[in-house]
DNA sequence: AGCGTAACTGAACAGGTGTTCTTTTAAAAC
DNA sequence: GTTTTAAAAGAACACCTGTTCAGTTACGCT
């Protein structure tokens, strides 16, 4: 056999998703061209297609990946105890988590209407799954009585707007640290939803 | 003078602008052509031209009306009482306001990286000024021992994202009548804030 | 009835779009 | 050193982009 399968493609391949990634966040995924991305690589754009059938899956694959990567970080995470260290543990990551990730947060629900229906609907899943977390946990304590909410459904979502919305000002060497940003709104998040 | 200036521009310029609005928030600016708004208005593209000096003013338009409209209806609402007392009525004014206008808000924060620099700054410029309001709020409570929030400049981008989370998933005709949801979020909000 | 003109058409402009495909390049394997 | 083939170049495809402008239409006014 002669070069093996990928021997540039391990180094181009990722440079692509990087591009796509940086210019979809900075400029939104119908405004960058092929051609955008292909310069910003240092390649021609023909050549893109070799790391992906057609700008759309570019995007999904962008979007997939980041969902999935929150999934699983997701459980990786210790389990276990009171709702209220769940809620704590929940809160805390998802700060830290999205902070660590600005572009792919930004792509993952700026661009959902880019999507083709059946994308969109693999996207929309992962994200009720990652909802359905917070909100067992909110529906454990009102049965411990740890915590009160008026809607656990409408809850759910409330934590989680307010918690995404650190993203749209939070920068590394502002005002505040990450983890004195995790505090405050960790203890907006325990009042708002305390018994 | 012949035909009065605009005898048709009345009804032909506010259709211009409506159609913007939708498709503009259904497929993003990016994405949406003059072509496609002249077809929604029945009109070839050209005839755009008399209504708006190009795309950008358009969008810049739309945006700024919306701001404008937020501000004006804000200072008409009955102003005065105490902390917790203003800070519900900002709240439930906030939820009534904005899923009155889905299209607005949706374009007034997705698209503010399409804008150029100066318009950027005009808009920008007018959501301050909103928050600075609510910040107001937060501030006046603190001083007067009713509320207490961890960071007050925080607090309020936490609980305006709280609240303008309410239009990813609000629909007339659901669950919750918008009464049942202004009630939901107060609780939230107070609970958050509160001593 | 006919003039003046706001409103609109339709063509044109220069350039950009995503994608395909043939050809060239160059590196790894023998 | 030759062969093999993955990777990229570069041209071509048909079509769409925002915007301009000369020409046409049709309405309000006298």
């Amino acid at each position: 056999m002669a070069r093996t399968a990928g021997s540039h493609s391990d180094i181009t391949g990722p440079r692509v998703r990087t591009a796509a990634l940086s210019l979809f966040a900075r400029h939104g995924y119908a405004a960058v061209s092929m051609r955008q991305i292909a310069r910003e690589v240092g390649v021609q754009a023909g050549a893109l297609y070799n790391y992906t059938p057609d700008k759309q899956s570019l995007l999904f694959d962008l979007m997939q990946t980041h969902m999935t990567d929150l999934m699983a970080a997701r459980t990786d995470e210790p389990t276990g105890g009171t709702a209220l260290e769940r809620l704590e543990a929940f809160t805390r990551f998802h700060i830290r988590f999205h902070s660590a990730r600005p572009d792919e947060v930004f792509i993952a629900y700026m661009e959902l209407r880019n999507l083709t229906p059946e994308n969109f609907a693999v996207i929309e899943g992962l994200r009720r799954q990652y909802e359905d977390a917070l909100e067992s946990i909110l529906q454990d304590g009102q049965t411990e009585g740890s915590l009160a909410v008026p809607d656990t459904k409408v809850a759910t979502l409330a934590v989680i707007a307010m918690l995404t919305g650190v993203n749209t000002w939070f920068r590394e060497g502002g005002r505040l640290s990450l983890g004195e940003v995790e505090q405050v709104y960790w203890d907006m998040v325990r009042k708002a939803v305390a018994a």
